[in-house]
DNA sequence: AATGAATGAGACTTCATTCAT
DNA sequence: CATGAATGAAGTCTCATTCAT
């Protein structure tokens, strides 16, 4: 993630003192999303920060104005990396409803999304009354963009089917609640509850309700404990 | 809120300047929960938590000795009043196996449990790395317990009707995913998710695996707006 | 004001733990303007404000919220300090318009006000250009209130005189940069301007406009220095 | 003042990579008043005098090394402006004595000297302890020439009209202090007190104290307001 | 000459906790 | 029991200065 490190020419591991400002910014992302998954987002501070980063105090408000500031734009990389993975999926061209809506499903439990360093900050933004708001204000334009496509998906499905189920809508906001769920199970109990345990669980409900559509998963192993 | 204090039998409103251990402790806990539902945890202070109780900085330290011991108090009183409720469900002796596993659900979405109030304590909790491990010391037995009882009533059920669906104990744990992504739901989009929906969702997933023991549900009416 | 003590019964020189709010507030006052005296207002620190009162850093805010509050309940309190001198010697019943005008000078060069630490805190506020507009908020009110009683003074003692001079409201503009000047050179250079050479220098300047009311002021020795 | 950027010859509005070090030491004087008189001296860092002048953080740092070295050659060009104009008015072989004190009150209030800006830069000296000192390292030499000019001035007015006056280093340090009153009077109230009252105002002094020399002013129009 | 990223000391402010009354 | 003044550690942010480019 910290890869790209620049374009050689340097001594071997001596970092670079100055470096662009979308590489320091980067940096600096990760280094939050890393403090709050250790710390909390109340534990987590300038200090913090900047340690795990290997930077200078100083440079997080040369780079981002105030923790505030850095709080945000840190949730919304992550909120960008979680559309792009999504909405690729969706927009591919040779699948059908179904397949869209699982690959929608699977988006949320990817490697690269479903973390627990990642979800640590979802979950910090969750939290707490203040930055609930602030939550809405950066991300209700993606969460209702996602709805709207799982909505039109569900019914394009039902249609299809002919299946007496709920309406669209509703199972659409069904699966919203069972991604928040199954994440927060994750990031809570992470030796119980895997990616591959959620995606069942999710493809699970969808083979129950779409059966000609979705068919019944089989669970993965899972350890007995915790 | 606070307001409607003492019990009478007082000089119209003048506090009382003693009270017993209990009382105090309980006006401390709702101002905690109220402080929280505001401010969130990281804004709570001792400060916040007197002001909604109406008393005085040195008295939250000589009931609770620190604000870490009042704010684990507070979780521990809600963990309680749920667990009385849905246990107490639960134990009716003349229930069937569907009907108590249906009055665990609805204990969820009790107007006295779902409140956004209390759920903000909930949510504070989850939000935070350290606090997880906190929450787990003090919550995860009753936690363990509601999975356990809601597993051998799957359980049952399924060998009643002879189901073809997820082992039991998938369905359970998808039950607990879904109380806790739909109690999200209700915290942060409460125009749109309501304890009503929220409840006639679980009962459209377990109407699609039990459909002969859970009826499908009616959707209350909804604004279309947030 | 230090009144509700307490009870005596305390060791001789131990200062009190807890003073009231009153007494506090008037020693952080007065650390502020021998902060200010001492470093600046720039160099002024909660740090050296709280070393000059004896009390702890926290306590400023305690009491006054803000370093931005404190500074200016500072000016707040030189300008009561000053208006309540020169308004009780204007209101004195048995003198005449130019004994009037003359104590409202005088009190410009009182012992108690024209102080070099006192008046660093004035031209503190003239120093800087945020400064000026807080200084307007809270003391133009005074500085209108005098103005126009000078004018006033003035204008009776043109009349009685039928001196042909300016205007009386030139010469009560004039009067009030005298004060100004004559404060920066007093603070400037303390060792060459005095106090009581100040008054006779505005003595000087009435005593040529109003010659028959105003006696020409005998200048104080002094050094040649400096 | 900044205007005549260079010679020509270069494409219209692309500014000089490079500039002769006097061209880059006026810019940045000019730019460190200017933010001083917006921000005050307090709030006047390296980078918003960098933001004024147009220029970058290193440049200051490679031309005055320091920021207080900065400030200092800001004040050394004001005095240095001001000298100039009062001396040359001073030297001027064919004046008498009275126009030669007229010309040296006048140059304190020519349009290129008693400007908003410039007073700012004077009087965010005169307003802190520190710089106090400062400014009589550097400008005590000019001001006690000034002085002593003055008093010759006045000396010589005396003998010639045969006044009954304070005796004339009176007279000088009283034109001084009025000097220092009526340009804080214009940087408070710039819209009540201007450069044209100012000088009536001290002529009306002059006027009172030597009738034959100096004629009385005429005052000029003014707003009501402020 | 010139740029601007980087550093770190120091300022203001908050707040859990203590303790005299 | 109850109050609230007092303390001081810790956090955020600013800014003069340095230095690689």
């Amino acid at each position: 993630m910290a890869s790209s490190r620049k374009p050689a020419a340097r001594a071997a591991d001596t970092p670079p003192r100055t470096a662009s400002r979308e590489v320091r910014r980067g940096q600096l992302i990760e280094a939050t999303i890393n403090s709050i998954a250790q710390h909390g987002i109340g534990g987590t501070t300038m200090n913090t920060v900047t340690e795990f980063a290997g930077l200078s105090l100083g440079l997080v408000n040369f780079h981002f104005q105030s923790k505030q500031n850095l709080l945000e734009e840190t949730l919304v990389f992550l909120a960008r990396e979680h559309h792009d993975l999504w909405f690729k999926a969706y927009r591919d061209a040779g699948l059908s409803a179904s397949e869209k809506l699982l690959a929608i499903v699977d988006a949320h439990f990817h490697p690269r999304i479903c973390t627990r360093k990642k979800l640590s900050v979802w979950y910090a933004y969750f939290g707490e009354a203040g930055r609930r708001k602030v939550y809405r204000a950066l991300v209700d334009d993606i969460d209702n963009q996602r709805l709207g496509i799982s909505t039109s998906l569900c019914e394009a499905i039902i249609d299809e089917g002919g299946y007496d189920c709920p309406p669209a809508r509703h199972v659409a906001r069904t699966l919203e609640g069972l991604y928040d769920g199954l994440w927060l199970n994750v990031l809570m109990y992470p030796k119980t509850f895997t990616r591959e345990l959620s995606k069942a669980q999710i493809r699970a409900y969808l083979a129950a309700i779409f059966p000609n559509h979705v068919p019944a998963p089989t669970f993965p192993g899972q350890n007995a404990s915790d």
